[in-house]
DNA sequence: TGCCTGATTGCCT
DNA sequence: GGCAATCAGGCAA
């Protein structure tokens, strides 16, 4: 079963409210001897200065320094001291924008996802932004690797189009609430819905 | 220097 | 449904 191929750095030039909705469908692929990889179900748009909600909002920091870099790049970051969550750096360097990635529908690698969540059910690996991180063996060293290359992680296009994309507000935010800045795969039973 | 909060999850009642 | 786990960034003193 092919993974696609990496989806080209122009991509991730524009907006992540452009991106998001076209990250629907696409497949993470992380290669570490095994092969572990999904499709995204469910992803969030951050953008950067003037988004409420967004890490970027008061500027490049050391924790966030990757997500004002180049577009393409992975933005990793822990959250409440325990789990990471994964974003595609998206736009321009120096704009701030990101797209979060908060489910994927497990294609490769289940049996390793099922050893490293410690769950059997399928519908539990990947089904949240710390879970799927965590399922793909994604963590702080991976902060800033280049999506890309088909080495390592990486985004790909295998050519399956999502068939219900439907959109919301934001997930787990106290500000920002207004935008629908979340978009969904409404057919897939692998979303992480609260 | 110290306190508070957070793009979450899973266990307990 | 409620809440603890666990820590770095951001801001107040």
């Amino acid at each position: 079963m092919s993974a696609g191929v990496p989806l080209p750095r122009a991509f991730y030039e524009r907006p992540a409210t452009d991106v998001a909705p076209d990250l629907i469908g696409k497949l993470l692929v992380h290669e570490s001897g095994t092969r572990t990889a999904g499709r995204i179900v469910e992803v969030e748009a951050y953008c950067g200065v003037g988004d409420p909600a967004a890490h970027s909002r008061r500027g490049p920091t050391a924790r966030n320094a990757s997500m004002f870099g180049p577009p393409g790049h992975l933005y990793v970051y822990l959250i409440y001291g325990l789990h990471w969550c994964a974003n595609a750096v998206c736009a321009p360097a120096g704009v701030g924008d990101a797209v979060l990635l908060r489910a994927l529908e497990p294609t490769h690698g289940v049996r390793h996802m099922a050893v490293r969540r410690r769950v059997a059910d399928c519908r539990s690996l990947c089904s949240g932004p710390a879970k799927l991180t965590q399922a793909l063996g994604i963590g702080g060293e991976h902060d800033g690797c280049d999506l890309t290359s088909p080495s390592g992680l990486s985004i790909c296009d295998d050519g399956v189009v999502p068939s219900d994309v439907a959109r919301s507000a934001r997930i787990g935010i106290s500000s920002g609430t207004d935008l629908l800045w979340r978009w969904y795969d409404a057919s897939s039973a692998h979303l992480s819905r609260r």
